[in-house]
RNA sequence: GGCGGCGUAGCUCAGCUGGUCAGAGCGGGGAUCUCAUAAGUCCCAGGUCGGAGGUUCGAGUCCUCCCGCCGCCA
């Protein structure tokens, strides 16, 4: 699997004091999808996701647990890498913040900054609420009677100066806006390139890159007191995984990255801070920036306090792992916020599953296997309607790869889900059972077309529904080395002859238990 | 407050540079095949395309204003 092309994506790292949910399992999906499907169609990809583990909360909370930071870190990070292996992930590398590779890849990424003068030495002040942890500006403070500043929050601040580092910010405004220019596919959807191009137009001040507050993170080269900035630390893993600061070998193979795959809420680090930080240090910026969108659960927001959390393992519990693949990406146009419901959910499993993709399968080759000796039936000539079926599985590949590779998972589902129907049509219409007492070789002919059309479908389902896909090519006895997009089309069609398994149901529908 | 987007059939939404653009899926109603997971297929929605003006031979499709949502920024 050696070529000449490559495609390096990632998932961000995920802050570790999280418990995964619905959100990053939808995160790291989209990739994973776009991964699988790179990889059959010929790429040499490199598929990342990881935890990010420095910072003050997690320092807190490791002190509340009673452990160290690492001891802590190592602990919680497994919630993450256990979500890989719930949800069939297929990521190449999983990086940890606090791993060696990383601390010398982040201090390398610091010294060119320093050395380029993108970072200087000054203060940090405002007003800072201790109990909040964070800064406040003057308009948005309330005063009291007793003349203190009172945060939003209601809590009391006071003013602070710490000395900080700086990285010049302000000096890269007019660069990264003939980025956007020069690079209009950098970030999407398009709806967020223009809120990044705005925010960006606003003016850009100096970013603070260093804390002298805590001591969980990544010192500065020669001045440890000063802990970086925990997104300069983060951004960086993008880099560090491919290597860095080693260029030769999967830096030079990989970098730049075709995709970063973000959460619309820290789309500003990767398109703004990011592509500064790595011009400023003279490496190239990432191709690709793509912030989706948001789930709500039965119409609510997530949260908490409403305890309607859901995740990742409720859902393949309940419903299925495939079938979970599936919803997150078709039933929300890849981009946009979106609602989980249960009532969608199982419209989606029994519609769309198994009415339509399970059921035009299982027709098909139960009708094979009772009529055509359990084997792939031989084929005479084709007629028009043949030829139709035959040609719309076969034109699929290059309308499916436009749509994934665009990150417009749901438009891929639905070419692929168009030639479903016109599969289960195409049955209806040429009804073989009736053939099968008038015209046998014609049946014959019918089903084959249908199994190579299957075999189109399948092949092409992979990424998504990896786990169903394949019990489907299973059925078809196509083994692993069959299953790639170069098979698809005419030249790795179906022999005659070739005996078959006996078919078994591939998406079962789902009963509710409260209504049965 | 500034910038941007949205408001199209019950629901979720397609509709590029103006003239088959009034559509799809789901729900709902009706018909039908019987190979198949009580699955499939076919027909039916008369929605002033948020409101009011304007440009044009002609506007969901462009302009202005208004109303209602949402996002980003401040």
């Amino acid at each position: 699997m050696t070529g000449s092309k490559t495609f390096y994506l990632t998932t961000p790292i995920y802050y570790v004091n999280d418990v995964p949910h619905i959100g990053h399992a939808y995160t790291t999906l989209a990739c994973d999808v776009l991964a699988r499907f790179m990889r059959l169609d010929g790429y040499d990809v490199k598929f990342l996701t990881g935890t990010d583990e420095h910072g003050q909360k997690v320092e807190k909370s490791a002190m509340n647990a009673g452990i160290a930071p690492q001891e802590f870190t190592d602990r919680v990070s497994k919630n993450f890498r256990d979500l890989v292996s719930l949800m069939n992930f297929s990521n190449d590398d999983f990086i940890r913040t606090t791993e060696p590779r990383h601390i010398a890849s982040v201090q390398e990424l610091w010294r060119r900054l320093e050395s380029a003068g993108e970072i200087y030495l000054g203060s940090y002040a405002g007003w800072y609420s201790v109990r909040d942890e964070a800064f406040y500006g003057e308009d948005e403070l309330t005063t009291s009677p007793s003349g203190k500043k009172i945060a939003p929050t209601g809590a009391e601040c006071e003013w602070v100066e710490e000395p900080s580092y700086f990285f010049r910010l302000s000096a890269w405004q007019d660069r990264l806006l003939e980025f956007y220019e020069q690079n209009p596919d950098f970030i999407a959807p398009a709806g967020k390139r223009n809120e990044v191009m705005a925010f960006v137009k606003s003016g850009l001040k100096d970013l603070s890159v260093s804390r002298t507050t805590f001591k969980w993170g990544i010192p500065v080269p020669g001045n440890p007191d000063h802990i970086m900035y925990v997104w300069l630390d983060a951004l960086a893993n993008y880099i560090t995984a491919v290597g860095f600061p080693d260029e030769s070998g999967e830096y030079a193979k990989y970098w730049p990255a075709n995709l970063h795959m973000v959460g619309k809420d820290i789309l500003r680090f990767h398109a703004v801070y990011w592509p500064a930080f790595l011009m400023a240090a003279k490496l190239a910026p990432p191709k690709r920036v793509f912030a989706h969108g948001w789930w709500t659960i039965e119409g609510q927001k997530m949260s908490k306090s409403l305890g309607n959390v859901i995740a990742p393992e409720t859902l393949v519990n309940t419903y299925g792992l495939d079938q979970t693949r599936y919803f997150l990406l078709r039933e929300v146009p890849f981009g946009n916020d979106g609602d989980f419901s249960h009532k969608q959910m199982v419209q989606r499993i029994n519609g769309n599953l198994a009415n339509d993709y399970g059921n035009l399968v299982q027709r098909s080759l139960s009708m094979i296997g009772k009529n055509c000796g359990a084997a792939v039936p031989q084929p005479g000539a084709f007629t028009e309607a043949d030829d139709a079926l035959l040609g719309a599985a076969r034109n699929l590949l290059p309308i499916v790869r436009a749509e994934i590779r665009s990150q417009s998972f749901h438009k891929a589902l639905d070419a692929i889900w168009a030639v479903i129907g016109d599969g289960n049509r195409y049955v209806d219409e040429q009804a073989p059972w009736a053939l099968k007492k008038t015209d046998p070789a014609r049946m014959a002919t019918v089903l084959y077309v249908l199994a190579e059309t299957i075999r189109h479908l399948a092949i092409l389902t992979q990424p998504i529904m990896p786990e169903a896909s394949a019990k489907i090519l299973d059925q078809l006895a196509q083994g692993p080395e069959a299953r790639g997009f170069d098979r698809l089309g005419a030249g790795g069609a179906l022999v005659a002859g070739t005996p078959l398994p006996t078919p078994q149901g591939v998406f079962p529908r789902y009963v509710d238990e409260a209504k049965s």
